[in-house]
DNA sequence: GACAAATATTACGTATCCGTAATATTTGTA
DNA sequence: TACAAATATTACGGATACGTAATATTTGTC
């Protein structure tokens, strides 16, 4: 890896392109009339929409946060009325994160402000190449996950 | 874009791994004896390294942060005696920052531990794929500046 | 029953970034 | 010369994340 200019490194391509991409989030979730969604919820609410009811370590594990900072996120998002803390009856240590009604309601908007705005990023670019760079970001997550990072 | 699963939204795959990327190089950087130099840091060092004297005006555009995140990342760097502030003879309102004798004497060896935590990031993926992924990249960049985002 | 492990939180300091507004200085232009 | 624009900083509040340590509670195991 040769580096003739800062975007021959694909940390500096990668890590401008997530600032850009939630900064276009934020501004899109708030013209949707969602503003209460940010960026980083995203990672929550999808997992909550895919499977209610998941334990914070559980979250955190997914999301790739530390415990700790999963929790000031969770706050945010309870304060802000998407999901509520749930004892677990089989496991009294731990929590289950729940979806509000306002947080089932919003999985389509959000949804649909999400697609939108990434409609635009990626506009230009074909379904296959996306696909092709998601596979290679799976697999990515996947190495770290097991230690090569 | 069917969202079967979280790793089907390309934000959340993208977001998931700039993070473990920066941890990753956090630590190969501690680890490389230059964990004075945070991964926040790199975009600017990268910039400079090819093109020394940089305007904060030209730095920040080239980064993608605002003015005011730059001027608070620029003081970290220069209290860590990698770049200082000189004014620029040609035009007295702006700043010209430039690489300490220390910051020139990083750019092999942060550049070698770079490499070495995106080689374990990236192993098992072929040149080609991470050319495509990068050359996307560089597209979504343009999209973005060109106000699609 | 004793004890290690797991769960979630809290606390602390730090870093990173936003977005907006205000400021001081300087530049370039009308 | 007057005035808009550009440059960098400062200030403010907020969000997002790390990493470490401590805490309280509960679980499961020896």
């Amino acid at each position: 890896m040769v580096l003739k200019h800062p975007t021959d490194c694909p940390y500096y391509l990668i890590s401008r392109v997530t600032l850009q991409a939630a900064s276009a989030l934020k501004r899109g979730l708030a013209e949707a009339g969602v503003g209460q969604v940010k960026p980083a919820y995203l990672g929550v609410l999808l997992g909550l929409w895919y499977e209610d009811g998941l334990k914070v370590v559980e979250l955190s594990r997914r999301a790739g946060l530390e415990p700790s900072t999963m929790t000031g996120l969770l706050d945010r998002m309870e304060r802000d009325e998407l999901i509520i803390r749930k004892s677990d009856p089989s496991d009294r240590r731990a929590l289950l994160i729940q979806l509000t009604e306002k947080g089932h309601e919003l999985e389509k908007p959000v949804h649909d402000a999400v697609e939108r705005v990434l409609g635009g990023v990626f506009s230009g670019i074909s379904e296959e190449d996306l696909s092709r760079t998601m596979n290679l970001l799976r697999k990515v997550l996947t190495n770290i996950q097991e230690g090569n990072g």
